[in-house]
DNA sequence: TTGAAAGCGATACCAG
DNA sequence: CTGGTATCGCTTTCAA
């Protein structure tokens, strides 16, 4: 059924380990031999056994990726990013979509474990005495989040919220509402710190509504008490719960910009799709997945010293959903 | 380092065998030996390796996933039913994106053979010979495409068209356009075959506006050869090639449905969130996920005699983008 | 009920 | 440059 590298070796005439040379290391073994190996592989259509390979080996050659949800259109971007560049290294990707259910992480990377070179958490939402029990086990790379003593990559969340408060300082707002993400997410406490220091260098109210599910339904669910707040402008946690303001908005005949200025997070497709345009705070969803997969293969090359940190810039971009404050 | 099953039998003061058997079949074993067993295991922190279960067992525990674009939320929604579905059978996922490149599609399936149990090929973009060739060697289940001699599940494209035919006709369209997708797509065929036989039935023309990229790019790159087209409405190959119908029909000033309606394919998260909403043809994407998952575990279990093919309902949503005809 | 030993497919080392 | 052999971690006969 299944061709190994014994039946090679026998069509060839040589050995195993020639065959194995022959395809592994070329110049190792004579080219006529080589060209026989060569052939029989081909006519019997030949593939190592990867799982095979990585028992004495130690490499398996794959990656695991974990990540919250793929419904959240900022995850999909990055997994394709980070597949892009796994392939490049000739790495294939394991998926596991946690369906937001931190108890799911833990499990979940123990039974790739063995089938892993190493890991990209991203946005894990399990706690850091979890993950921590994993330092030294597998190579391991965080996005989203910082976890001593894992490498990570993050965006500037501080910058991206300094940008965002600026502009609507500019644009005459004062008092600016923020709907809080997951209170599990590492994102979700960054970006609010950052929100936190950014309006108080401007002197501005900033009124916290609550954390609700990082979803369009969870930013419907909270449109109205940021209406009933005294706000003139709300920041949201991400992109989806801004267009779940927006839908809500519309439902009520609340006027964006005009009676509140809209700013979101992340800036996936559909933010510049909707009308008005969503301003938001792009983060580089492609750097991000091709920077974890650098630092997990420096990693994986050789135990670092002190883990990397690469924090990717974030650039706020206006569309339609913010506008001079009105009175 | 990584704890083997030969660590655990030496602390349980027990055979390797033993251990195995404690571990995989609980009742061959006698309670107290049970016990010690599985103590151990816990204490020293000892998962089994797959890989290594997989040279003997023949069984990986994992399927291979490959489809063209994870930038298309089509597809994320589906892979995460695939996802939930797996992990119920204790599955595990290997993802693939091929970059909507078909030269991508077989090396990739071929470097994941022998470490999964099989294959579920989104909308695969490779030729059926090259397809075919995979007959036999490893269990495939196709969605959104049929090859024979592999199982399929596909959405009743043919039925969506009609509905979607339909509610033009009644609301007084009597020219049709269609913005076809990747040539190479079977859904595309598919879906504009459905629409030839809906648009004849009901005597109405059908203008054919060529084939575009199956993004927002796509759509934008020949809305203008639809608005110079007599055509009332146009339907597109998917929501994203929609979408970027109306992003160039604002931009020119042509609305929508007044002066054209749209309607598109897949009810992606964004059609709702447009405005006007999108009218679109719904394709149960969870559905797709998990029936396919169950296929190819029906097909791994025994070889089937003919290929199940699971054909899934499609339902016209209709929103903003459509409305009657203005003379 | 348990242990010893063979073997899955590939690689790596050591002789020759 | 090549072949024999041990080995990776696990499962599975086969005897005891």
């Amino acid at each position: 059924m299944t061709v190994t590298i014994k039946d090679v070796a026998r069509l060839a005439g040589v050995s195993q380990s020639s065959v194995c040379r022959a395809l592994a290391n070329p110049d190792q073994v004579r080219p006529e031999t080589r060209e026989r190996v060569e052939t029989a592989a081909r006519d019997l259509g030949y593939y190592p056994n990867r799982a095979a390979r990585s028992l004495i080996t130690g490499r398996t050659g794959n990656i695991g990726v974990v990540l919250p949800d793929l419904a959240n259109p900022f995850f999909p971007s990055v997994v394709k990013a980070i597949q892009t560049q796994a392939r490049r290294a000739d790495y294939a990707v394991f998926l596991s979509d946690t369906d937001e259910d931190p108890a799911l992480e833990v499990p979940l990377i123990r039974a790739l474990t063995k089938q892993v070179d190493g890991f990209l958490l991203c946005s894990p939402r399990a706690s850091d005495d979890e993950l921590k029990a994993f330092a030294g086990q597998a190579p391991i790379v965080v996005l989203n989040r910082r976890i001593t003593p894992f490498p990570s990559v993050t965006a500037d969340s501080a910058d991206g919220m300094r940008q965002a408060v600026a502009h609507l300082h500019a644009l005459g707002h004062r008092r600016i509402a923020y709907v809080a993400g997951p209170r599990t997410s590492w994102s979700n406490r960054d970006r609010l710190r950052g929100l936190r220091s950014a309006t108080a260098a401007h002197d501005m109210d900033l009124i916290e509504a609550g954390n609700t599910a990082p979803t369009v339904e969870g930013g419907t669910a909270v449109a109205d008490l940021v209406v009933a707040s005294p706000a003139t402008a709300v920041i949201a946690y991400n992109d989806l719960i801004a267009l779940g303001l927006f839908n809500r908005f519309a439902a009520r005949g609340i006027a964006v910009p005009e009676r509140i200025s809209v700013i979101g997070f992340d800036d996936i497709l559909l933010a510049g799709l909707v009308h008005p345009g969503l301003t938001t705070v792009a983060i580089a969803k492609e750097q991000i997945g091709r920077a974890a997969v650098e630092l997990l293969l420096e990693s994986m090359a050789a135990e670092q010293e002190r883990p990397a940190r690469r924090v990717l810039p974030t650039q706020l971009i206006v569309r339609g959903s913010t506008g001079p404050l009105h009175d």
